[in-house]
DNA sequence: TTCATTAAGTTGCAAATGCAACAATAGCAA
DNA sequence: TTGCTATTGTTGCATTTGCAACTTAATGAA
């Protein structure tokens, strides 16, 4: 039994969930850039200003935590979303080096619009799914999410 | 009924199918990172290798297509591991422009070690799933990625 | 044939990214 | 108190990335 490497290629290819993830959010990314754009708003900008939206007050290594981006990258996003007026950085309660990051009123304003491009790009991600396939793919998804590290 | 910031930013959080996508797709391209890395190949270029694996004799046009790389990528990809000596970039048969990519000996040698690595980070990340759960997200996955363009 | 257009691949350069060093502060033990 | 260590956040610099311009070759019209 001779090895066919173009089978077993496919094979590994077509039978990697990782490829599938991957393409998938993929898909979800490209969308999501290009609907956030007109609000001057990366992808990373835009989570760490959904978790100050989540959790007005939040210091930026929670923000960090939260969405699992490095201190150096929370620093960055702030400094633009400062710059273009959704966040301040105002003085921490009990801390001196920490810093308490809260939402503008502008930002607030443009809430309603930010979460339509959010739904609208998860409508057109899962909008082939029936109901009760949608409720099942979020239970998987919860639960590999759940997945306790090695 | 006044609106809440918090929970409405919550709310949208929880339900995005486009954030847990990302999430997990992001621990798959942490770990296969980690692992590919003793090869000295990146997650692009593992992947530019694969798709010459199983399409011996591609152009590089095609790869791009099939893995949804722009050609630039693929042209810095294939540099690579031409010099690491995994591929070959040969005279194609009918067209002088384009170009003939095939895979070398020693990438073929190596195979098995990279594809044990593709299901070692698969087994990790769907670990947890039973067989039937298993089965179940992968046609979930696969209807999404044939969901029609709009 | 000649000329214009499209296709395949490469590369220069500016912007984005990530590491590692840094400053400033907090916490805590002696 | 002093001195040591850990925490929080920022920044300099080298690498990586992506756009757009470029080269070369194929296609097709006049």
């Amino acid at each position: 039994m001779k090895f066919d490497l173009s089978k077993t290629t496919r094979h590994t290819r077509t039978n990697s969930f990782g490829w599938m993830f991957q393409r998938i959010a993929g898909q979800f990314m490209v969308e999501m850039k290009k609907q956030l754009a007109p609000f001057d708003l990366t992808i990373e900008q835009f989570a760490a200003l959904m978790t100050v939206m989540e959790h007005d007050g939040v210091t930026q290594r929670q923000i960090g935590e939260h969405i699992s981006m490095p201190a150096y990258a929370i620093s960055r996003a702030l400094d633009h979303l400062e710059k273009i007026g959704f966040v301040e950085r105002v003085a921490h309660p009990t801390s001196r080096r920490a810093v308490h990051v809260v939402v503008t009123p502008r930002a607030k304003d443009i809430a309603p619009q930010i979460f339509g491009v959010v739904d609208r790009v998860n409508d057109e991600l899962i909008g082939i799914l029936d109901d009760g396939q949608t409720d099942t793919l979020r239970l998987l998804l919860q639960s590999l999410l759940r997945a306790p590290k090695p």
